[in-house]
DNA sequence: CGGACCATGTAAGCGGTTACATGATTCT
DNA sequence: AGAATCATGTAACCGCTTACATGGTCCG
């Protein structure tokens, strides 16, 4: 249900055709909540139907191209999504569930897990951390967009709270590193 | 896919009804693998089909019980994933997508959200923390069921790899916590 | 001319959520 | 007698995954 506040989102950065609202998804809200194109493009149909987002339509050199922007119900239903409670997922964890009972597990494949869990980790670190070196240095198409005609304050804003959110996938990443590493030591220790 | 493996990995500790099986997940097993006993008796069902399961009638002094347990199908199945690459879910994270928006936010909501994680979290790390204290002391019914009947070194093995699981839980709740907080204080510096 | 990128999906299926349903037994 | 716990689900729905599909355009 949070994919189309996500897809309101990356829109509220200006208005976009569909491929572009794919590509960009990916590379920016994306890394907060996943979708496959198969998702986006019905998905943004439907909120076509609901009066959410509207698409213009403008003439280019060859053809024509449909740029979707949020509209005003579309506008408030995010911001009415933003002041909502939370809906967390139930908690469903593979890594954890299988580091419970890795008595069961040959000790070369419990460690091959925590590897993989460690690998996993420090790409998406380094996806991460691309993400906040681009928000430091304006190299984000989306974000520089998004802070076009915004004075100081409201770019300090814009800008701190992505950061912020990134920071926060990054701690996360380094703790589930960090315990795998534990779990590596403690392998070796019972086996 | 991991539901029937949570329930192979539950079953590993002694046969159980049906009914035991549901109760006993929620606090075990069900901390890492969420599901509601909706799910858990079709799919019981669907893994007795399957044979990986079977149910023992046991004489009641009132009626009967069905007690089930792993066939060794069940259990080669169950360590086949164990020996198997993870399958991780893909990232869908309604708190960090809203983080990274909050300027869309009332500040009173965005305070509100990450109290609320803060909330969540705090709550959590108490139910990972009785976890932790139970497998020290011995109280868990479950893990104690498990022990039943190993020497030493497994006792360490089976125990040391519940709680090595829920330590992690507990780094991660503290990582959230500490980001949640952090938050807090981004929102009255910018605002 | 061929490969990367542009552009936009459909269809089947499943795992999971939510709401609802029922009746027996044990405890207070 | 009534509440809690035992005991076991069904049904509708939906979000999401996976696999597949198609054709245009730009660049080297």
């Amino acid at each position: 249900m949070s994919l189309r506040y996500a897809l309101l989102a990356l829109l509220t950065s200006g208005p976009m055709t569909g491929y572009e609202i794919s590509r960009r998804f990916q590379s920016s809200v994306g890394h907060v909540w996943h979708a496959p194109d198969s998702q986006i493009y019905p998905e943004l149909r439907k909120m076509e139907a609901e009066g959410l987002v509207e698409a213009e339509t403008v003439a280019e050199p060859r053809g024509e191209k449909r740029f979707y922007h949020p509209t005003d119900s579309g506008l408030a239903a995010f911001r009415a999504w933003m002041d909502s409670p939370l809906r967390y997922a139930l908690d469903r964890d593979p890594a954890h569930l299988r580091a419970a009972y890795f008595e069961w597990a040959d000790p070369a494949a419990a460690r091959r897990s925590l590897l993989d869990h460690i690998d996993r980790f420090e790409d998406l670190r380094v996806q991460w951390q691309e993400q906040i070196d681009q928000i430091d240095d304006g190299s984000s198409p989306v974000l520089a967009r998004r802070l076009e005609g915004k004075d100081a304050d409201e770019r300090r804003r814009v800008s701190g709270y992505k950061r912020f959110a990134y920071e926060g996938l990054l701690a996360r990443a380094d703790a589930e590193i960090a315990w795998a590493q534990r779990g590596l030591g403690l392998i070796d220790e019972l086996s």
